[in-house]
DNA sequence: CTTTTCTCCTTACGACGTAAAGTGTTACCG
DNA sequence: CGGTAACACTTTACGTCGTAAGGAGAAAAG
C-alpha cells in the first residue's frame, strides 16, 4: 500500500520534496526518460537499474532515492509516453473522431511496443493516460452514446487498439525476415503437418486469399483488420 | 531457425525419438503439464527450470535434453492449454455459436491467466491453437461473411477475449481486496488529484454509474462490457 | 569391441533486483 | 552554534535466474 500511495505521488506529480541531506541532482523525469529511450531501442528488458543508472552516471543503487523500485520506473513511464496521444479534434463526423483517436493510441503504441507489455496490475492512472480515457468519452458523450453503453465501447476499443499495435509491431518485424527465412519456416511447417491443408482448410484459404493481396500482405492484412473492427463496431450504435 | 524448427517438431508432436543413450524416462509432455500445474499457481514467473525440475525430481540442466529452453517450454505450454477450448457445436443461431466460442476462450484464459503473458512472437501455432481459430472460421464461412472480411473479424474477437480475460482476471484479484484497502486508495488518489472530478467529468460520470448496479460493480461491468463489445460487432455482420 | 550419441549431473558464469551498511552532505531544532 | 536527523550516493553482498561447458555413465550403431 505504501508503494501504491508512493505511486500515484509520483505519477501526478506530488512526491513531497526532500528537506534534507544534499541535493538531488537528478529527477524522476530524467530517469524516465531515459527509461523510456533504452525501452524503445532494447524493449521493456533491456530496462535494468544498473542500465538506467549507467546512463545517467549513478549507480543502480542510488536510483532507489528517486523511486522505489523498477515496477515503480516502469509505471511512470508508462504514464508518460501517453502524453504522445494526441487529445480529439472537434470534427462534425464522431466517427471519424473515435477513429482518430484509435490510430492515434495505436501509433503510440507502434512508437513504444514495450508499453504493451506492462502490467495492467498498477495503483491507477497517471493523468496523461487519464486524458487519452478522458478525450475518448467526451467524444462518445458527445455522440450521446448512451452512459450505460460507454464503458462497453471504450473497452471494446481499447482491446482493438492493441491488440492491431501488436499485430503491427510484429508485421514489421516480420518484414524485416528474408524471403529464405519464410521458405525455411513454411519448409518445417510442411515437415510436422504435411496434412495442414487438409486439416485446415478455412485458415488455408485465408492465407491463399492474403497472399494475392500484393507483396508483404500481412501488413496490409493487419491495417485492414484493425480499421474494419472500428468500422463494425461503432456501425452498432446510434 | 533451428530452434524454430525444433519448436514446430515439439508443437506438433514431430520431434524424432532418440536412437541412442540412456532411454529418456520423462517425456516432454511431463514437463509441460507439469510447467502448467506452476504457471496456474504462480504464474510464469514461477515457472523456471529449476521449478520445473524439482517437481519432477531430475535438476534444471537436464530439462535441457528435452527442450531447448524455457521459452521453447513456455510456447508448448500455451498450446497446450488451447486443447482447453470447446469445438463449437452446430448451432442454428450462428451469432450465438460465435459467442459461445469467444466465451469458450475467454473462460480458459481465466483459468490460465498467465497464457495471456506468453510472447505473441512464436514460431507458428501448435495443433490446438490452430483448431482453435479453425473453428471460428469455420463459424463465419457458415455464417458466410465474405472471406475478405474474416481476418477483421477474428481479430476483432481475439482482441475482445484477450482483454475481456485480462480483465476478468482483474477484476477477480480486486475482488479478494478489503473495503479498507480501497478506501485508502480512494483517499490516496483524491491527495494527488484534488481536483479529479472537475478535470475528468466523463470518467468521474462513468465511475458514479457503475456504483450504482450492486456490490462489487468492476465485476458486472467486465463481463457487460464483454458480451457487450461481441454483440456489437456481430450486429454489423449480414 | 570401439565409437558415437544420448541422459543426467555438477560446476560455473553473467546477469538481475534489491537489502544492508557505510560515507559524506545538508537542513532542522534545541 | 552544534548535535542530530534526514538524505544522496556508493559499496558489498545476497538470492535467484537461464544456460554454457565439461564430465560420468548408459545404450545403440557400425
Amino acid at each position: 500500500m505504501e508503494d501504491a500511495v508512493r505511486t500515484l505521488e509520483l505519477l501526478w506529480g506530488k512526491a513531497p520534496a526532500p528537506r534534507r541531506g544534499p541535493n538531488q541532482t537528478l529527477t524522476v523525469d530524467q530517469l524516465v526518460t531515459t527509461a523510456i529511450g533504452i525501452a524503445d531501442s532494447a524493449g521493456l528488458k533491456g530496462v535494468t537499474m544498473r542500465a538506467v543508472g549507467n546512463e545517467v552516471g549513478r549507480t543502480a543503487m542510488s536510483l532507489y532515492t528517486y523511486v522505489p523500485g523498477r515496477e515503480v520506473l516502469i509505471t511512470v513511464m508508462h504514464d508518460h509516453v501517453h502524453a504522445e496521444v494526441p487529445a480529439p479534434r472537434k470534427v462534425a463526423d464522431w466517427r471519424k473522431a473515435v477513429t482518430a483517436w484509435c490510430v492515434g493510441l495505436r501509433d503510440m503504441y507502434v512508437r513504444h511496443p514495450w508499453v504493451l507489455e506492462v502490467s495492467q496490475a498498477r495503483p491507477g492512472f497517471g493523468p496523461h493516460e487519464q486524458d487519452v480515457l478522458e478525450g475518448l468519452l467526451r467524444l462518445l458523450a458527445r455522440a450521446e452514446v448512451p452512459l450505460a453503453v460507454r464503458p462497453t465501447v471504450t473497452s471494446a476499443l481499447y482491446s482493438i487498439v492493441r491488440e492491431a499495435a501488436k499485430r503491427k509491431v510484429e508485421a514489421l518485424a516480420e518484414s524485416a525476415q528474408s524471403a529464405e527465412w519464410w521458405a525455411e519456416r513454411g519448409k518445417a511447417l510442411q515437415a510436422v503437418a504435411p496434412d495442414f491443408a487438409e486439416r485446415y482448410p478455412e485458415s488455408t484459404a485465408i492465407a491463399r486469399h492474403q497472399s494475392t493481396q500484393g507483396p508483404q500482405p500481412w501488413i496490409k492484412a493487419a491495417e485492414d483488420a484493425f480499421t474494419g473492427a472500428i468500422t463494425l463496431l461503432l456501425a452498432s450504435l446510434e
